[in-house]
RNA sequence: GGUCCCAUAGCUCAGCUGGAUAGAGCAUCUCCCUUCUAAGGAGAGGGUCUCAGGUUCGAAUCCUGAUGGGAUCACCA
């Protein structure tokens, strides 16, 4: 049994005992004893004072005495201040080990079971119209690993991703393809279907722009340049043309989608992300709309006099926000709803629903989880945004518009290079096939650019600087899959000298680092819980960078394969190869793959 | 202007539901490869946790206000 909980039972029942009081034993808190003092588990008595009516010390002098008398997982105690730290037994910890051990690969993780609730995470979501960038690749590396992380919560997990495929920036690229395309494809041009996409938005813009400034120097204003432009205007009719199933343009929307599906697919492979459900918005706009008229008929709504539906938001102190245009069509807000509703429909009674999506739609999703609950569907508290924060560069902010964004493609090809780069340098790898090699640099460059990104908390902007990303020492990817590939080495070895790991080690105490590794194996679990029950897979690397450290510390100062002692030889191996069996599985819960050489 | 988010070492970031002397990495300066992978380890310097109040035995953490930064308040998605 977990020894927060042993302790936390000892403790009601020692002031029940000691002090005749009662305290519920959820507001009891068991820490980490600091490392500067004796201890494993520290409880804080000053709460206890008042019951006890004596000093802190001896309040928990009386409380230590209890626990130690009763409670056969103490063994020591010592009081400082109001502070009673409390030493647990090396057999508690060694069995511990024995026992996460003995569960492999699935240590920490609860398993998915028949009545598992169902949470649906939605991430991506990209725009056709444009390559993926930086932001994209938070996104995606969110979203992957919040749901791997919910799955080994014992969640059943559904992945969709809803790909805005319609709308007046599509149009954009479809029309400067055509008008300036000159018939260009992915294969002519040996572009990625993307950022062959991509080429003809940016053009798109820089022509509009020209168009533009002609017109503000004939004495437009800049508003009504904007909207006047040819290039403007034509692109609208194009869209009236696409929504009203004009069969050239619907062509030609699907020859290009094709081209982007497949670039998008290209990097999602590479980045090692995959989705379970695929939404496309051409499909899902219309949805919505019978809702909203209903609402209208119950009166949660309103309607103006142009005839546009809007909802009032007022008493929840915000605006009022157009739910129909007033030729009856749909906007955003219309859409999320309808998929919403659609989703709870198709996948019942579901714990949550979380859409991975940046803060600057922070209030978007306010408004959606409102709206819905005003419309009565009790569902609408489940909607869960996950907010993360921009990514920025040192140079200043993206605009994909004016072409000065991070692309992922090329952002994780530079990675790789430099991978190779330094792996050369190193030149461990020389026993690598060709093949081998090409693998490991890419799993290395992969494990940079992720970790990086993910230990940062999602709620925060955070600075991503290309030149300290590609950086491979202290707290990053490459140095976490080092100290794996460190421990397959000791682990061959060992198994080439017929060491094995038995099921109880004879071992009967320990020093101070392997303690420590020890008691941070043993977190692993509650830390998976952590992460999933606060969205934030942050608290997983930051746990995998700590649990690596005490590992380098350990491995200095104890030698494994040249201990003579059998009994801690086995113990040491036994203890190397649980860290590096969190090491793999913390890691894919990232997305993230270790090496066994590196 | 309203609303929301952020502020911790020179830089990038941790710090769980309030607990002991606030921690890492990078950068700077030392030291450690005849020992299992030195992409490693040990050590030094570097902090009024933006500021001001408040709650508490105790505040980086909770509350209020201020300042600075970001987002948003579209008949775009």
């Amino acid at each position: 049994m977990n020894i927060d909980i042993i302790l936390t039972h000892a403790l009601v029942t020692a002031l029940h005992e000691v002090y005749e009081a009662d305290i519920d034993s959820s507001s009891i808190q068991i820490q980490e004893t600091r490392k500067e003092f004796e201890g494993d588990k520290t409880i804080v008595v000053f709460p206890y004072v008042k019951i006890a009516r004596k000093s802190p010390e001896q309040t928990a002098t009386e409380i230590g005495n209890y626990l130690q008398e009763h409670v056969s997982e103490i063994e020591s105690f010592n009081v400082v201040k109001g502070f009673l730290n409390l030493s647990i037994s090396p057999a508690y910890w060694i069995q511990n080990l024995q026992q996460s051990l003995s569960k492999g690969e699935q240590y920490g993780f609860t398993a998915v079971s028949s009545d598992s609730q169902t949470i649906m995470v939605e991430y991506s979501s990209p725009n056709t119209n444009k390559p993926l960038h930086l932001g994209h690749i938070r996104n995606n590396l969110l979203g992957y690993a919040l749901a791997q992380i919910l799955s080994a919560n014992g969640y059943r997990v559904i992945k969709a991703n809803l790909i805005n495929d319609r709308g007046i920036h599509i149009c954009k690229s479809m029309l400067a393809w055509k008008l300036f395309g000159n018939n260009e494809t992915p294969e002519s041009s040996g572009l990625k279907g993307d950022h062959l996409i991509g080429k003809y938005y940016v053009l798109f813009d820089k022509k509009h722009k020209k168009q533009i400034q002609e017109l503000i120097s004939q004495g437009s204003s800049e508003e009504h340049a904007k909207n006047d432009a040819p290039l403007m205007q034509a692109a609208r009719e194009m869209l009236v043309k696409w929504e009203s199933g004009d069969a050239e343009t619907v062509s030609l929307w699907k020859t290009m989608n094709e081209w982007v599906y497949k670039g998008f697919n290209e990097t999602y492979s590479r980045m090692g992300v995959s989705f379970d459900k695929m939404y496309y918005e051409s499909q899902t706009y219309l949805l919505g709309k019978k809702i909203i008229l209903d609402g209208l008929d119950k009166g949660i709504l309103y309607k103006k006099e142009d005839g546009s539906v809007w909802a009032d938001l007022t008493k929840e102190g915000l605006d009022h926000k157009l739910l129909l245009r007033p030729d009856g069509t749909s906007v955003y807000m219309t859409q999320d709803i309808g998929t919403a509703v659609e989703r709870f429909r198709e996948f019942g009674n579901m714990k949550e629903l979380i859409y991975v999506v940046g803060n600057e739609q922070n209030y978007h999703f306010q408004v959606l989880s409102i709206i819905l609950s005003k419309l009565g569907y009790e569902w609408a508290e489940k909607i869960y945004h996950m907010s993360y924060g921009m990514v920025e560069l040192p140079a200043g902010k993206m605009k994909s518009r004016e072409g000065t964004v991070v692309d992922a493609d090329d952002l994780m090809e530079e990675m790789k290079e430099t991978a190779t780069t330094i792996s050369n340098d190193l030149g461990k790898l020389e026993s690598l096939t060709v093949n081998e090699k090409e693998q490991t640099f890419e799993m290395i460059a992969q494990a940079a650019l992720k970790y990086f990104i993910l230990k940062v908390e999602p709620r925060k902007t955070m600075m991503f600087n290309p030149k300290e990303s590609i950086d491979f020492n202290g707290n990053t990817g490459p140095f976490i899959q080092y100290t794996h590939a460190r421990i397959c080495s000791v682990l061959r070895k060992a198994d080439e000298q017929g060491i094995t790991i038995p099921a109880t080690f004879l071992v009967s105490t320990y020093s101070e680092k392997e303690r420590e590794l020890i008691k941070m194996i043993a977190k692993y679990q509650e830390i998976i819980s952590l992460a999933g029950k606060e969205h934030a897979p942050s608290h997983i690397a930051n746990y995998t960078y700590d649990l690596v450290k005490a590992f380098n510390q350990f491995y200095h100062e104890c030698s494994i394969l040249n201990e003579e002692d059998s009994a801690i030889q086995q113990f040491r191996l036994g203890l190397s190869k649980q860290v590096a069996t969190i090491i793999a599985s913390a890691m894919k819960l990232l997305g993230i793959n270790v090496p066994e050489r590196m």
